[in-house]
Formats: structure tokens, sequence, C-alpha cells
DNA sequence: ATGCCGAAGTTACTTCGA
């Protein structure tokens, strides 16, 4: 089966793109973030009708996460247990489905803002519920993959600039031992291939020529657990989909088991 | 070529993103 994550800068605005890339890339699972619509906003009947099964936890102007799925979708799970709020809120942030043989997230970690900023704490936090709320399912021996816009870059070379950005979000120690302890519960980073030059980066800034320059960072992941791991055949991040007028800025991250 | 930001709520401007 192919599985995929892609956070998509609202549902609504990118839905006749995502339409034809489904028809295309043909994934049987793809989780979504940043649908920026209510639950009841959701196109459902037009993903119905491209042969999708559709559960989502939307939250209006910002946020909001879905699954899409030809594999059925059962046991689903909106939020984290013990999720943390923001400013007296449970965001829409997460959901979590079974797929025929695969159990899913699709996760959309919080932007942190600034490492003074309330939203940092919040971010480290809601990291640690993530950890909390997959292991379980990450430990388990049925195949579990919890997919999504992670908002970190794992490494220094998940970032174009390779360089140190003082008092920033997205690289610091802490957010990186925040996502580390996620995988700490049973899960690895299904490093994909990139279609074009020599890194798999999955966000490019809409500004500054950010993706005709490669400007890039990866912080879409696909975290597996060892029974998905084994399953995996191939995993690429499609920046064809970053091209052209009405692209969101995320590209998807395409996996594909032998499930 | 991939091209100088885009979406949404609200109504000309603000907030957010990473």
């Amino acid at each position: 089966m192919r599985v995929a994550t892609w956070n998509i800068n609202s549902l609504n605005a990118r839905l006749e793109r995502l339409l034809a890339w489904l028809e295309t890339a043909a994934p049987d699972v793809v989780c979504l973030q940043e649908i920026k619509c209510a639950t009841d906003a959701v196109p459902t009947e037009r993903l119905e009708q491209a042969g999708y099964e559709v559960a989502a936890n939307g939250d209006g102007r910002w946020n909001g996460v879905a699954i899409l799925s030809k594999a059925g979708i059962d046991q689903v799970e909106r939020g984290l247990a013990g999720q943390p709020e923001f400013d007296g809120r449970t965001e829409a942030r997460a959901i979590a489905a079974t797929c025929g043989p695969l159990r899913v997230w699709s996760v959309y970690v919080p932007n942190g803002r600034d490492v003074t900023h309330d939203h940092y704490p919040y971010k480290l936090a809601w990291l640690s519920a993530l950890a909390d709320a997959a292991a379980p399912a990450a430990a388990g021996s049925e195949p579990a993959c919890v997919m999504g816009d992670f908002n970190v870059c794992p490494t220094d070379e998940d970032l174009w600039d390779r360089a140190e950005w003082p008092g920033t979000t997205h690289v610091t120690e802490a957010e990186r031992k925040a996502l580390a302890a996620v995988e700490a519960t049973g899960l690895s980073d299904v490093f994909p291939r990139a279609l074009k030059y020599d890194w798999p980066f999955t966000f490019w800034d809409y500004r500054n020529l950010d993706f005709p320059k490669n400007r890039g960072m990866r912080i879409d992941l696909a975290l597996a657990n060892a029974a998905c791991r084994d399953t995996v055949t191939d995993a690429y991040v499609d920046r064809n989909e970053r091209k052209g007028k009405g692209a969101s800025d995320h590209a998807p991250l395409v996996v594909d088991l032998d499930l």
C-alpha cells in the first residue's frame, strides 16, 4: 500500500490540485495537515467521489488535520490523550485511524513561533503528549506510522543553510530531544529519496524564491514502528507538487509499504 | 525552468506560518 503525508495549507484552496495528485500518485492513505477549515467544511463529497473515505479534525481558520483512505477508516481518534491546550483551547492537530492493516496518525505539531513565546513550551509539551499517545502502538506488533508536519529539523542537514539559527525554532536541542523522545517509543524516521538535488526537503517558504533556490527544510516525517518499517519498499518527496501556481508550501512525502 | 508569499476572516487589514 502507498501512504503519504502532506501539509496542504488549506484543503479547500488546494482541492483541485489535491484531486489531480490523488489521481496520478494513487496513494491508498493520505494524512493531511493545515486543512484550515472546520470539520463540516471539509469537501467530503468530492473526496469520496475520488474513492476515499474521509476522517477529519478541523478547527476553522488555522490548523486542522485529516486522513483519506481507500483501505478503510476505523477506530478514529481525534486529538491526543493528554494533549496540552494553547490559550485555553485544545487545537485540532491530531487524528488517528486504522486503515486496513495500518494504524496511522496525522499530526500537525505546533510551530513554536519563537523560543521566547508561549508557543515554544507548548510545542515541547505537545511532542511529549504525542510520545505518550503513540507509545503503545509504537511498541506493538501491528504496523503503525505517525505521519505529519513535525515542525522540527531532525539534523542540521535538514535545513538549507546548514547554519545555526540563533534563537529560532525548529532546530533547537530541546526540540530535537522532544522529537527523539517520540522516536524512542519505537518509531524510526523513514528517510525519503529526493527527486532532485541531494536532500529530500519537504518545505520551502513562499518568500524570497526559496523553492527555485532550493532553500528548504525537511520537517514532514513518517515515523514507522518496526512492523511498519520492515515493509517499506520506497519513500520519496514529491517535490513536483511544490511547483507552479497554487502550490502548498509543503510537498507530499510518499511511502510505499509491502502491506 | 520552479520565479520574488499565501490563506482566511473580515471587508483593508490582521494573524499566522517556519
